[in-house]
DNA sequence: GGTCTAACCGACCATATGGTCTATTCAAAG
DNA sequence: CTTTGAATAGACCATATGGTCGGTTAGACC
């Protein structure tokens, strides 16, 4: 693996773990036995770096564990539950999880850094349009009642997903993973087609 | 005001908006033109400091705008509505809002710093708590369907909450919150008791 | 072998940070 | 008037941080 895909990812790693504010280069050289001289070869900035990190890492994670699973021509809402399922499995049997990447860094950043704020919001309108298109093809295609607002579902699903993934680094990951996708299924049914009138 | 509680204030200003790594002691006593005699007179450290704005004036403004709204022996579902309203109507009219003090902070701590997250998670229980009683509470007076589980309940709610209020500080925070609110009654629309077979 | 250069080393720098400590102010108590 | 002690000032310290820069290594190419 190249210096510079190494020294990102054990980048990415600490910037989670730590914060980015409170990781230091010397942080994140020290654990891979790499100089200064090393990083700035590579990297012109500190935030130079973290915006590489978006671009390269995170939004390819992003994308293969929250997009990716929405493709297909079934119910939505199914895609949807399975994914958000999968996601939250994996958060749970990772002892190392501390909440969602993408929402973790974006509470460091709102109204610190613009600069990064912009690249993270990029992946954050990624996932908002694709979820928007796979519910309005689910509407389409008669799985979601007429009167649905997918935009508005889309708003109400990623708030509630960053926050469960946010409270299920306190305690009981398990249980709240539970309850959380029981009152999404809740949710989900209302938005089923009504009994139609003919 | 005495200079401690002066001090307090600015400074959860300043973490609030700036994040607390990302807030050194002395830009706190520049704001308030205060030296560091002054400041370690009051306060053993800055941690100490930060765990006593989080009990002097964190829990208060959670109790305030999250808990004591919960009173009354009304429709807790409306109750609930009506707070999460307001709170976020006050965040639209604020264009100094970074999101929810509670979980921006959560946010930051969570998995850094054991010590202060044990302060924070006190406060996230006692909101849990309320939302728990008062929901159980609406249930025994019929307002909610008998089959409905209040603690996964009441983890949506905060989940959603604590989501939403992030994804206000982007863009178009009035508009989010509309979206959401509606998304919030479809939600508790499918709460409320079934069609009584006597 | 000689040359060139990407990749990396590590000493160095200016600044910032949390925290300490002594000195000073000032009002109330005696 | 003196004493006392809470409240504040600000110089000082050790350490950490982002970043710079001249030097070294090792392989590719001739």
């Amino acid at each position: 693996m190249a210096t510079m895909h190494r020294i990102q990812v054990t980048g990415l790693q600490l910037f989670y773990s730590k914060g980015y504010y409170n990781t230091s280069v010397d942080d994140i050289l020290k654990e891979l036995n790499l100089s200064k001289g090393a990083f700035y070869y590579h990297f012109e900035s500190k935030e130079d770096f973290f915006v590489q990190i978006i671009q390269n890492l995170m939004a390819r994670k992003v994308y293969s564990t929250l997009i990716e699973p929405l493709e297909g021509h079934e119910n939505p809402l199914n895609l949807i539950t399975a994914c958000f399922d999968n996601a939250m499995e994996t958060a749970v049997h990772n002892d190392m999880d501390y909440g969602c990447i993408l929402h973790n860094f974006i509470a460091e950043f709102n109204g610190k850094n613009d600069v990064i704020m912009q690249h993270l919001n990029e992946i954050v309108t990624v996932w908002e349009v694709n979820l928007i298109t796979a519910l309005q093809k689910g509407k389409f295609n008669g799985f979601l009642d007429r009167h649905v607002d997918c935009e508005a579902v889309t708003t109400f699903l990623m708030s509630s997903y960053f926050g469960v993934r946010t409270l299920m680094v306190g305690s009981s990951p398990s249980a709240k993973k539970y309850r959380f996708m029981a009152q999404l299924r809740q949710y989900f049914k209302s938005l089923e087609p009504k009994a139609v009138t003919t």
